[in-house]
RNA sequence: GGCCCCUUGGUCAAGCGGUUAAGACGCGACCCUCUCAAGGUCGAAUCAUGGGUUCGAUUCCCGUAGGGGUCACCA
């Protein structure tokens, strides 16, 4: 008994010898950071992206689940930036992140909101800020014994390591291995005093031999070998690592539910220990599936640096509608997501309501043409005025000439973006991203076409190798014959009937079911016909109904677009 | 290698002891049609494997394999 006041008192002393500037307590940070004043069931979830780099795809999926989960229970999303590794520190990194949730609609309610932007009665919320808040928790744990110095140099830990890899046993910083753990405290004072340098470690009481179990609200209840290693805390540059940062910050902040990748599972055990010793209560966890790639014949992690798709970027900067991104993003994560949403088209997946039951936790790969298929069904969804709005957006910074020449005209672009959408009884779904608008619908912006037609030919030349009857000769005389016929006048069905009139007279058939069956009675279809028409004035097989091209191109452009197609045959 | 997670068509996946094993994307065919996109109809394609438990296993248990993750003064 009195060893035990003895050893007491000589923590205090080290303690004190570490932070003698430390002068609050944890109790006056319970004081400071107070219980949130939200219902029972509200979640107060976070996200604590690195800013280590680009913003990572996975970051956005993270935000979705975080999001939802705050909203559905009147909680709190927040942001908190995890600079603790100030050597992978990337300039400009936090602007990214935010942008991007900006960008995809999962803005957080608090937190880390910008560049030095910070809401909510909870921060700092970057943890290099938050310095003084983990030496309070550092000191409390050597006070009571549960924290101590460290000399180990790094030689020395490799030196250890390769030793016990040597000898098959488990590596890690713990039991006879620990070597500063089992010092004396005297000599840990005297050390400290003499200026040693060193670093904090935790020192656990649990064994590997026994099992403990945790219940993840995704995946259930995990069985795991307890935590025996004497993790570091505090780093030699004073800033805590990641699992005594997740501690003290989530305890602080009051997050209930970490939702976090699930390369964090086999940590777990350490971070319940760390959350026992300080006397906090553990929040609920939820550890996502990561979202893999395929490489060849098996699925790996996104990675940075190889895959394009893994900077959150890369869907800005092609243009996905953010509606559809969002939608995929909840396919991959609630599974019945698709089925809701066929029975509530007309709603957005902010209605759906997420379940962490229903959540995956396999890996599922990143299917791109799943997502141009939910991006091209949210485009859809649009009117000419809303996807105008998000073209000049869009081409505002990834397509500067293309913003100028739509605001030459704001009117004939909407009316361009208007065909075969509004009032549509089907609506035409073949653009799923913005950078897809230029090349598509080119040919109404009179400079880019004349570009194209220099760039990659007339199209037109082509035709005859897919069909010998249609020589050039036909194909010029059929301009011919169709130009002194049209009329700018016509209603569509009289456009139809005077196109087939003219095909007529020149041998085509216009009927195609007796095409159909007598193909070498004719030297081609009112479809052949059809494309020609089409070619000389679009340089493309396939567009919208022509009628309406001719009709918002006007009778000046559709007649100097035959003239010179014929010119050049 | 130790530990952990995961495993139904090419992909995302319903299923939760008895089903003709849903649906979506993709793919193929046909229909519609001035082309394409769309739309409609149809089609091919799945329970990793071995052993239990059971009257009966895709479903429950154990092993095996495969994939992924993790073993830092990185997060």
């Amino acid at each position: 008994m009195e060893m035990d006041k003895e050893y007491e008192r000589k923590c205090y002393e080290l303690a004190y010898l570490i932070f003698p500037d430390v002068d609050e307590t944890v109790d006056d940070l319970e004081i400071k950071y107070p219980e949130r004043n939200l219902k029972a069931d509200a979640k107060v979830v976070r996200i604590g992206p690195s800013p280590t780099g680009m913003m990572h795809t996975g970051t956005l999926f993270q935000a979705m689940v975080n999001k939802k989960l705050a909203n559905q229970s009147d909680g709190v999303f927040y942001v908190r930036v995890e600079d603790t590794d100030q050597k992978r520190e990337v300039e400009g990194a936090v602007d990214e992140i935010i942008a991007g949730l900006k960008h995809f609609d999962l803005m957080p309610d608090e937190g880390v909101v910008g560049k030095d932007k910070e809401i909510g009665h909870y921060g700092p919320y970057t943890q290099s800020k938050r310095k003084d808040i983990y030496r309070i928790c550092a000191k409390h744990l050597i006070e009571i014994g549960r924290a101590y110095p460290c000399f180990c140099t790094q030689e020395m830990l490799q030196k250890t390591h390769d030793a016990q890899v040597a000898n098959k046993v488990i590596p890690g910083y713990y039991g006879i291995y620990a070597k500063c753990r089992n010092i004396s405290i005297d000599e840990s004072i005297e050390r400290v005093k003499r200026g040693e340098k060193f670093i904090l470690r935790f020192r656990s009481n649990g064994s590997h031999l026994k099992k403990i179990s945790f219940i993840d609200d995704a995946r259930g209840k995990i069985e795991m070998a307890d935590n025996d290693e004497d993790i570091v805390i505090i780093k030699s540059d004073g800033l805590p690592t990641y699992h005594f940062a997740h501690v003290c910050d989530d305890h602080f902040m009051h997050t209930t539910h970490v939702v976090r990748a699930e390369e964090w599972l086999p940590s777990v055990p350490k971070h319940l220990q760390l959350f026992d010793a300080m006397g906090f209560k553990a929040p609920h966890y939820i550890h996502t599936p990561t979202i893999m790639i395929k490489d060849g014949e098996s699925k790996r992690k996104l990675s940075k640096r190889k895959d394009k798709v893994a900077a959150v970027s890369y869907f800005i900067s092609a243009g996905y509608p953010v509606e559809g991104l969002n939608d995929y993003l909840m396919t991959i994560l609630n599974s019945d997501f698709e089925m809701w949403k066929s029975k509530n088209k007309d709603k957005s997946y902010k209605d759906f309501e997420f379940k962490l039951s229903k959540m995956s936790s396999a890996g599922s790969l990143l299917d791109i043409p799943k997502l141009n298929d939910l991006s091209k069904e949210a485009i859809a969804k649009m009117n000419s005025e809303e996807v105008l709005k998000n073209v000049l957006e869009w081409s505002k910074e990834y397509n500067k000439d293309f913003y100028d020449l739509l605001n030459e005209d704001l009117d004939y672009a909407k009316k361009v973006f208007g065909l075969e959408r509004d009032n549509a009884t089907k609506i035409r779904k073949d653009i799923y991203k913005w950078e897809d608008v230029e090349p598509t619908f080119r040919y109404f912006f009179k400079d880019n076409y004349a570009n194209e037609l220099k760039e990659q030919g007339y199209l037109i030349k082509t035709l005859p190798e897919e069909k010998d009857t249609l020589t050039l000769d036909v194909i010029k005389k059929s301009l011919e014959a169709y130009k002194e016929a049209y009329n700018e006048n016509d209603t569509k069905d009289e456009w139809f009937e005077r196109m087939k009139s003219v095909a007529q007279n020149l041998g085509f058939c216009t009927n195609m079911k007796e095409y159909k069956a007598n193909p070498e009675n004719y030297i081609g279809s009112i479809a052949d016909f059809s494309s020609i028409v089409r070619m000389a004035v679009t340089n493309r097989k396939n567009t919208p109904d022509i009628y309406s091209i001719m009709q918002l191109l006007g009778k000046d452009i559709t007649l100097v677009r035959m003239e010179d197609t014929i010119s050049k045959l």
